[in-house]
DNA sequence: TTGTATGCGTTATCAC
DNA sequence: GTGATAACGCATACAA
């Protein structure tokens, strides 16, 4: 079932069957009835791809999102979804896995399918550095920052890992904790661990305190089982810690939970904070203090200055906003 | 950038191209190689729109979530990606709204695209009914029922709801609860429920033991939330509970939270059940008592139907697998 | 082994 | 307002 055939059960010839198709005004209602009845009547579609090679289609945003498993990036993408529903553009969903370089996927897709732009959930700007030179496109990284990436096209909206991690540790000091341990990612590999290790230790150094560093932090997979096993060796390696900080809500349940199976309660033994603002943390017990990610924000912003890059070719910008940490319960003040 | 600009820089015609970028054998190592050259040189890639009209091409399984924002259902997406990644197909993922019809969508998909199968994750069999009809494609539902659908196309493959739920709640019974409450779905719009419901009331039936369907049953949306404020209704309307039977793991999270703010303690004054095993379920506070979904099991078996249909033209089935009883620390014996 | 030519289903540019 | 026709980029049957 084509144009074609439309076209001839209804008596016209194809150019018109396609203005109705597509709603052109240059066609009399007439017309349209008679081709519109013969349409419905076979539940006819334009075939996309002959409509897509023709047109040099570029309506499509694709969406790269870094895992499958994330909460917060599902919560993000959620918004994302929404947000270009009701946009005149389409969205193309890519999982690439946890460990993938998808700036380089980005690229094969953008030479395959030839994206109008694209949005990163999550990621490692570490990538683009090398891949991202040939992406012409307008292109934001949502909850990533990537402002150490010179290139035209990448904007980035994002909260500010130092200025929140700190405070989150400010809020740990003032409730009178001097000995803390630390659960974070791959100081290595993540951009992200590495900032908010550092509004960590800003916090420290300013309250004037201690931290051990090659014994203070616990390198952890970003997950419950991973706050689960380094719950242990902060406890083992730190005599006397009072607090925990690590550095996503996953990792602080699972912490929690290891912590409650030694017997020890949160936060009536030892204090322990998250970060991210997962709608679990809200509903865990104890309720966590923790990190607000203010997703709306951060999509809001992040598509604005995506279609503003698209349609107006505004310039790339680096956009940071602000977080609100919530105290929870899962502080005690000392 | 196009094959004939290829074509035209290594010297070779379109037709060669072409059949070098497809792997053709019948072509020498040597214009391979040469026209390779010029192709890695400006990191060309086929048009895929010319190349899908041209070829028909159906190598595409359009995958359909329902909702984004539930776990379970990220889970089964992320096992069928992987799934898809390692087959010759490739994957495309459509979300439809919580309260949307996904058959309605799947056909309008059906016929924009002509994919080669459709999976859907989630979703509620009623709508197929009225819409499935004319999807003439390998289809499959995980993680629902649909044997109530005749059609030649769509097989299912999920646990046994009202089995694994009677087991659940036998698990309750056995453990000396007399008087449970239940927090659950909208029986009148969700098979699911209904079936999860079913298999309760065998239980309490089997026992001997009564139910006041009219105040024992509270209905809530599937989330934290819903279980949070479900949960105070339950004790209010059922006096002496001393179990709650929640319909998944989030809604039970949301009761536990709600009971603590309530002063009561899980399981020590009261027990709380959760289904669908998700692994925050494991390292929630008390771990939570729970029907696991065998995921693994869950993809492994609905992707393997559907490659068989779309294959071997293999007829469409209707599989359940087993579940398994968490027993967790959420239920007191009394 | 390689080149040439045709058509996939659509839109847009002309004519009429 | 409507009809004919040339592309869009590719794969392939057929010719060389």
């Amino acid at each position: 079932m084509t144009i074609k055939d439309i076209a001839k059960e209804s008596g016209f010839a194809v150019g018109t069957v396609s203005r109705v198709m597509n709603n052109h005004p240059d066609v009399s209602e007439q017309t349209r009835e008679k081709v519109m009845k013969v349409v419905n009547k076979y539940g006819f579609v334009l075939n996309v791809n002959a409509k897509r090679l023709k047109m040099q289609e570029r309506k499509t945003i694709v969406i790269i999102v870094k895992g499958t498993s994330s909460i917060l990036l599902n919560s993000l993408l959620e918004r994302v979804l929404n947000k270009i529903g009701s946009s005149p553009y389409n969205a193309s969903v890519i999982f690439v896995d946890e460990y993938d370089n998808e700036a380089a996927k980005a690229k094969t897709i953008y030479y395959e399918e030839k994206p109008i732009a694209f949005i990163f959930l999550g990621g490692s700007p570490d990538w683009y550095k090398d891949d991202f030179g040939v992406i012409a496109v307008p292109s934001v990284i949502i909850s990533s920052q990537a402002d150490n990436i010179e290139s035209e096209n990448l904007s980035s909206v994002s909260t500010d890992d130092v200025a929140s991690s700190k405070a989150m540790a400010e809020l740990l000091i003032k409730s009178g904790h001097t000995k803390i341990g630390v659960i974070g990612g791959d100081l290595k590999t993540s951009e992200m661990t590495r900032k908010r290790y550092k509004g960590f230790l800003q916090a420290i150094e300013e309250a004037g305190l201690d931290f051990d560093e090659g014994r203070g932090y616990i390198t952890a997979k970003y997950s419950m089982e991973g706050g689960f096993n380094a719950a242990e060796k902060i406890l083992r390696y730190n005599e006397g810690v009072t607090a925990i900080f690590t550095m996503a809500d996953v990792v602080a349940m699972g912490a929690i939970r290891k912590l409650a199976d030694m017997g020890l309660s949160v936060p009536r033994d030892i204090s322990v904070t998250g970060y991210d603002g997962l709608i679990t943390s809200e509903y865990s017990c104890p309720r966590l203090a923790t990190v607000q990610q203010p997703l709306d924000d951060l999509v809001e912003k992040g598509f604005a200055l995506l279609t503003s890059c698209i349609e107006k070719k505004g310039r790339a910008e680096h956009i940071l906003v602000p977080c609100n940490i919530t105290k929870g319960e899962s502080i005690k003040t000392i």
